[in-house]
DNA sequence: AGCACGCCGACT
DNA sequence: GTCGGCGTGCTC
């Protein structure tokens, strides 16, 4: 009986070792069902080795071949491997993501035998000679391997017919490098034709046979861009892959991709792991999303995994945005990424949005729409064309205040402010869900005059309605969407013009094409301006840029109002300017001197516990061996004390953390391969720790 | 992650 | 005298 190791998904970070029943085709990456402890777990075979370390009478057998889902192809085995040990996580989480999903077990056991592996379609000229070997290897399905789509008729001439000449030469330059690894910047303003450039290297990819992996941030945008990317390529199978389908419908998707039925697997961040055996090109849409990186449980950025998967597979990878992140820019200015650029707004005669600014000084107590917004509203309502008001804080405002006595209402749980909802007559934390009913007086002076402070979407609404009660106002926060199709359903209203005011979070930001929508107004940006994290002026740009983008996407002309303090400062100027390049230097020489990413690599260790004493000890002594760890590696990371985030408690845990730093990727990654087993040796004294590479922040 | 084993407060 | 709180540790 041989041995298979098997990666499940536990928190532990070695694999299992089990026997493998004679018969049984077990082989690397195959997924099996295996028990562990008392449960019965889904894990992936990582390994065949010829013998256990393990006492072989305390090895278990395993339970199950899954046959009804393919193999996990050696390339997303390699991927999730260095994700693993990238990030520091268990093995087993990672391919708890990289693997189809599976449905209940199944009566009988194991599979009627291995079948032939793929073959790489005949056309598959250069696009995918690392995937042929990669399904080759990894690969084998139950049914034959799929000939291309024969419904297919020359995408390539008809998507690309409608490019201008800077779209074709950009497309030209991906498509020129098909077969080799390239990553291009494609960057291009809104309105630019980023779409259709890219996914018209996308039909010369399919028309050599290869797959495409096409990456976007957003599920709400994904049923808008499948329909897209379905209308130009008429026909060619489209394979939409995220974390909210039905367990099967992905599933279905799944295998089409192993199969090389889908020819185009369009999908959220786990998409990146997708079974792509004839892989030619994988395109990063609004590559500086954050949405990219997967913070709760497993984490990992699938655009830094995309370039990595492009690399092993000899393919390209096109990461477009109209603001791309400064790491990517920055990789594109030292000439490591291919820079390209679209200048022209595609749809002739479009115009960008004039951008101006207002005031909020000389605003009526209460108040929170400047007087010329209100006109710009007014006007538009008069001329049928719809308004967005843009804040990006739910509820009606931030914080209930006492100004007899500077009583502010606080979460007992956490180190904030709770959020007047006044529909519910609820104050809520966002931060831990706690809610309690609105205190009639200040509980430490007796005031009864408590006064909402700052502006929330609620506020906004109620303000507009009063303010232009015949307009029909829609709200879209994360409190009116949590229904399923909520979403869709007020961008249908939209569309279809039974709404004059979008009032909403940034949410409302991405992607939604209104050709009615002439107007944003953006309120309270100013308070990125304050913002301690480090990555908060690139994020307000590339929101501002976005949701002026909403703004005369069509003919009409396009007008964004924002209510700013600080009109002058550089942020709003390269607004007005158009100019993402220039203050994208800035921002670059800013962290530059401030030895931040990309100039820099971090790590962040965050600790949390019942009691800050025990936090406390933990980080000293984790600070203790992360210096003794640089030492014995002889320097070149630096590890900063351990400090207290602004959120120092949440949902009842103190929190804390320790900042590591390296110039060299490398050399951070030593320090951590030697510094987390003295983290775990130290035993988990009644703290749960976890440490984030490439923090987005620093808390 | 679960779930089991192991040591200190209020009960049939 | 036990039931059970969760804190710590193991799972092939």
């Amino acid at each position: 009986m041989s041995v298979a190791r098997v990666a499940v998904p536990i928190a532990a970070r070695q694999s299992f070792d089990y026997w493998v029943p004679d018969g049984l085709p077990v082989l690397r990456g195959s997924v099996v069902r295996v028990g562990v402890g008392a449960r019965t777990l889904v894990g992936v075979v990582v390994e065949m080795p010829r013998e256990s370390e393990v006492d072989p009478t305390r090895l278990r057998p395993i339970v199950e071949l899954v046959g009804d889902v393919a193999p996990v192809p050696e390339d997303v085995l390699r991927l999730a491997t260095f994700a693993a040990d990238y990030y520091g996580q268990p093995l087993g989480s990672i391919l708890a993501c990289a693997a189809p999903p599976v449905g209940a077990a199944s009566r009988r056991s194991g599979v009627r035998g291995v079948t032939k592996p793929a073959r790489a379609p005949a056309a598959s000229a250069g696009a995918s000679s690392a995937g042929a070997s990669a399904a080759s290897t990894g690969a084998s399905s139950t049914e034959s391997p799929a000939a291309p789509h024969p419904g297919w008729h020359d995408p390539g001439a008809r998507v690309g017919g409608a490019l201008n000449s800077e779209q074709q030469r950009a497309a030209h330059a991906v498509t020129e490098t098909l077969g080799r690894f390239e990553t291009f910047l494609l960057h291009g303003v809104t309105g630019s034709g980023k779409t259709e450039t890219y996914l018209a290297a996308a039909a010369e990819a399919v028309a050599r046979g290869g797959q495409v992996l096409l990456l976007v941030p957003e599920i709400n945008l994904t049923p808008q861009l499948a329909a897209r990317v379905a209308a130009a390529f008429g026909g060619t199978p489209v394979g939409v892959l995220h974390s909210r389908l039905a367990a099967g419908a992905r599933r279905t998707t799944w295998r089409d991709a192993a199969e090389g039925r889908a020819r185009i697997v369009l999908g959220t961040r786990l998409a990146v792991f997708a079974p792509l055996p004839w892989l030619g090109l994988i395109v990063v849409d609004e590559e500086h999303d954050d949405s990219y990186r997967q913070e709760e449980g497993v984490r990992y950025h699938a655009r830094d995994l995309a370039i990595v998967r492009a690399r092993e597979r000899g393919v390209p990878v096109v990461l477009a945005s109209a603001t791309p992140s400064l790491e990517s820019f920055h990789r594109a200015e030292v000439g490591a990424y291919r820079l390209l650029c679209l200048g022209a707004r595609a749809v002739p005669g479009a115009r960008p949005p004039s951008v101006r600014f207002v005031t909020n000084r000389g605003l009526a107590a209460g108040a929170v729409v400047a007087a010329p917004v209100l006109e710009a509203i007014g006007e538009r309502l008069g001329r049928a064309e719809q308004s967005l008001v843009f804040v990006n804080r739910r509820g009606f405002s931030p914080s209930l205040l006492c100004h007899a006595c500077g009583w502010a209402a606080c979460c007992p749980h956490c180190t904030a402010r709770l959020v007047l909802h006044r529909e519910s007559r609820e104050l809520r934390c966002h931060h831990c869900g706690f809610a309690r009913r609105v205190a009639p007086a200040c509980p430490t002076c007796g005031n009864q005059d408590l006064t909402p402070v700052g502006a929330g979407t609620q506020r906004l609404e109620e303000q507009l309605s009063e303010r232009f009660p015949q307009a029909r106002i829609a709200r879209v926060d994360r409190d009116t969407t949590t229904r399923r199709g909520a979403f869709a359903a007020v961008a249908q209203r939209v569309s279809s013009g039974e709404i004059d005011i979008l009032v909403g979070t940034q949410m409302l930001a991405k992607g939604h094409d209104f050709p009615r929508l002439t107007l944003v107004a953006v309120l309270g940006a100013d308070n990125a301006l304050y913002s301690a994290d480090f990555r908060a002026t690139e994020r307000l740009f590339a929101q501002l840029v976005q949701v002026g983008g909403r703004a005369g996407r069509a003919r009409l002309a396009g007008e964004v109002l924002i209510q700013t303090d600080f009109a002058e400062h550089p942020l709003f100027q390269a607004l007005c300017a158009q100019d993402y390049q220039s203050f994208a230097r800035t921002l670059l020489a800013e962290r530059r001197a401030a030895d931040l990413p990309p100039y820099s690599h971090l790590a962040l260790l965050e600790a949390q516990g019942r009691s800050r004493e025990d936090v406390e000890r933990f980080l000293a002594d984790a600070w203790r061996l992360a210096r003794e760890a640089i030492a014995a590696l002889g320097g070149r990371c630096e590890c900063f004390p351990p400090s207290t985030p602004s959120l120092a408690r949440r949902a009842g845990l103190e929190r804390g953390h320790l900042l590591v730093q390296s110039a060299s990727r490398r050399d951070l990654h030593a320090l951590l391969r030697a510094w987390r087993p003295e983290l775990e040796a130290q035993g988990a004294r009644r703290v749960r720790w976890r440490v984030d590479v490439d923090p987005a922040d620093l808390g």
